[in-house]
DNA sequence: GTACTCGCTATCCAAAAGATACCTTAGGAA
DNA sequence: TTCCTAAGGTATCTTTTGGATAGCGAGTAC
């Protein structure tokens, strides 16, 4: 049942199934590129504006590994000002299906997380309880 | 269907559902040490000979926030030496069915990705293309 | 007194993420 | 002919995060 034993091997193995669609998804700006992306080709800037926060370095290095990974595809159009056009490959959208199960995970349950943390940040412990800790 | 869409907010608002879990799932070590878990209760250092990599450091902050947003329950029993156990709640153990999914969308199509990324890797670039470069 | 165990901290260092400023190209305005 | 603009980035810091290594505290065994 583990990630050890499905694997067979190094779960830090750079190849281990998990490890890199986890690196990917987990990566602060790809799904949130991959959804604007689901709604037909952007522009370098209109993803820039839409996702509002990340700074061109950041973005011009996630849609470079979302290209090298296949999810993403770039086109150059030969104009003045330059025109580049991102959009979805096949696997790219396809991997809109996991993630919807984790975003109905996370819409059930980031309730009890939430709250969790914030009783969790309250100083909360008693004068009785004091010396255990 | 964006994550702005369905959130209708900030998607970096600290509360944004997908936001939330994609962070903690995301992590380097969360999954780990979730699945780990899930074959019962288990002491600091199992887990850290068990992943084999991870620094007491951050085995500690990581069990710290798997804590804190209740996947986790930390329970210490006075003996000499210390004791510590950590187990996974209901919560923690629901996690796994969407990181499931994941997985099984991961072990599909991490071939593909692992083969584009190669491809990408080389130089590739012809000397007819290279003016357009 | 010395050594040993467990569950951690403390300190330092390197890599990654982020903020800000600037570059390039070519057409159009002044 | 010099400026200006636009798009799609780079270059150069600074800040944040992750990781390596060492050591601590408490009690018990030798």
């Amino acid at each position: 049942m583990s990630v050890k034993v499905r694997w067979e091997g190094d779960a830090f193995d750079p190849e281990c199934p998990t490890r890199v669609v986890l690196d990917r998804v987990g990566d602060k700006w790809t799904v949130l590129i991959v959804d604007i992306l689901d709604s037909g080709p952007k522009r370098f800037n209109e993803i820039r504006l839409a996702i509002g926060g990340i700074t061109p370095k950041v973005l011009t290095s996630t849609l470079r590994s979302l290209v090298a990974d296949g999810l993403v595809v770039r086109e150059v159009f030969a104009e003045v000002p330059p025109r580049v056009e991102y959009s979805l490959t096949g696997l790219g959208r396809s991997l809109q299906d996991p993630v919807a199960a984790l975003r109905e995970w996370a819409e059930a349950n980031v309730a009890e997380i939430v709250e969790n943390r914030d009783r969790h940040d309250e100083p909360q412990v008693s004068e009785g309880m004091r010396a255990f800790r």
